[in-house]
RNA sequence: GGUGGGCUGCCCGAGUGGCUAAAGGGGGCGGGCUGUAAACCCGCUGGCUUACGCCUACGUUGGUUCGAAUCCAACGCCCACCA
């Protein structure tokens, strides 16, 4: 299977500039780029599919250019957005590169002749002078194709919110870092979502009208769905991010656990490199025996690996384990910390053991219920459990209360979790 | 600037003097079923209280009344039409 075979059974192409692209990738090696915005200090995973994009590209021999968006994020993407963004600043911008730079480099190689590159189209757009950008870059885009353009037409229709100059401009620099790629690094392929296409295109016209002497290439990835119409990548506790400390590995591991079993297939192909052989297995399992989720399972290792490596996706395992095994009986202090490591906790002194304080109030004290109704209603309907036994309304905390030396764990409901540490 | 309509609990929305902590829906939470799913069923969803009950609450402030989300006045904000 050739690799754009691959990608298409992947479901990773949504268009391309051209039909002889996939035999020209079997060929050549390209130097090809994909750019990310850094609007905020972390990547989430919509922007997981572009990136294993590059990392795909690599692994086929190609060598793949992340591009920072230290410039272009300070100007805002106008393309199929409703509304004016609000601008952030040089300093949030460059905190954001930092941030989201660390994550590139996880999923991309920087080893062997088609190393990665990481670069900042900062560098380069900070440099031009305004009349000679107008002079050199401007002369070539034509307004009327601009605002003929789809991305955009929406919002030169919608008088309550318009576009601003500011905005209307983002293209012709998202066109020079292209051109900018191309003479640095003979890049001739940029990747992205379908939304990019647009932007890519024009890339292209740039380069070719600037006297390139050579044909350059788009590919655009399909728009990521769920089967029950609601959007990708959200929860309760909003974007699932690729940065541990906004989202952690456990939340990760279970955010892909519990996928549908319309949609596991899919993201199979998406978001892990595993063979076509084993995901049509997996694929088969979902049929066959789909209470035992072994393709969710199988995605959520692979991914959660992937964003985060072995020793936090064994320990995302562990904690899933024990929440849904049930079971705490036998472990230490130590481990209940570990397993229960992004749950929220609250300190207790010893004396509250003593036998003549009830749990229920233990509990609105610590500000685990916002008031006392609250939390009978929640024991009364069988909601409360401490480590892992319903408890009853008038419970009293003991040392036999406690499931290790010191820590109780309590549990509201199926999913949400607390310790109480006693000292 | 004029005229009309509106502002109710997390959101939508009914209520137009006492039966209203306020219908109904959504969302959320809990329980059941199950596969940590979907669908479905049940319960809870202002605070204090074991409970009787009490307190707080229908844009804001003041008034009428034994009694107001409901009537009156002023103010604030939103929407529509006219200028």
């Amino acid at each position: 299977m050739s690799f754009i075979d691959e990608l298409e059974w992947r479901g990773l192409v949504h268009q391309t500039t051209h039909d002889d692209l996939g035999a020209r990738l079997e060929s050549e090696l390209f130097t090809l780029y994909c750019g990310f915005d850094p609007t905020a200090d972390s990547l989430h995973i919509g922007h997981l599919l572009p990136l294993m994009g590059l990392a795909r590209f690599q692994r086929a021999g190609h060598r793949p250019i992340a591009l920072m968006g230290g410039a272009t994020g300070m100007i805002g993407d106008p393309s199929f957005k409703s509304a004016e963004r609000s601008l952030i600043t040089l300093e949030e911008v460059k905190r954001n590169v930092e941030g989201i730079e660390q994550q590139l480099r996880r999923l991309l190689s920087f080893e062997g002749d088609n190393a990665a590159i990481v670069v900042n189209n900062y560098d380069w757009l900070c440099q031009l002078s305004l009349v000679d950008f107008l002079r050199d870059v401007g002369k070539h885009f034509s307004v009327n194709a601009m605002m003929a353009k789809d991305a955009i037409r929406t919002r030169l229709e919608d008088r309550d919110h318009g576009i601003s100059f500011t905005e209307f401009s983002y293209p012709l620099l998202q066109s020079y870092d292209f051109l900018h790629l191309f003479n640095t690094y003979g890049c001739r392929l940029q990747i992205g979502g379908s939304d990019q296409w647009g932007n890519i295109v024009a890339g292209m016209d740039l380069t070719r009208r600037m006297g390139v002497d050579a044909a350059t290439y788009a590919l655009t990835f399909p728009l990521l769905t769920k089967s029950d119409g609601t959007k990708f990548g959200k929860t309760e506790g909003g974007n699932v991010w690729l940065d541990p400390e906004k989202t952690s590995p456990y939340q990760f591991y279970q955010f892909w656990l519990n996928q549908a079993d319309a949609d596991t297939p899919r993201y199979l192909r998406s978001f892990t490199f595993l063979s076509k052989e084993e995901i049509e297995a997996l694929d088969e399992s979902v049929t066959t025996a789909p209470e035992k989720r072994e393709a969710q399972h199988r995605l959520a290792e692979e991914v959660t690996r992937i964003v985060h490596g072995d020793e936090a996706l064994d320990a995302a395992v562990k904690a899933t384990k024990a929440m849904f095994g049930g079971d705490l009986a036998g472990l230490d202090d130590a481990a209940l910390l570990d397993i229960f490591s992004d749950v929220p906790s609250s300190e207790h002194s010893r004396s509250e053991l003593a036998g003549d304080t009830l749990l229920l109030d233990a509990l609105v004290e610590h500000g685990l219920f916002k008031s006392k109704g609250e939390a009978r209603r929640m024991i009364q309907s069988g909601g409360l459990y401490l480590n892992n036994e319903r408890v009853a309304i008038d419970l009293k905390l003991t040392e036999a209360s406690l499931c290790s030396e010191g820590i109780a764990v309590i549990r509201k409901g199926k999913k949400h979790y607390h310790l109480m540490k006693f000292q």
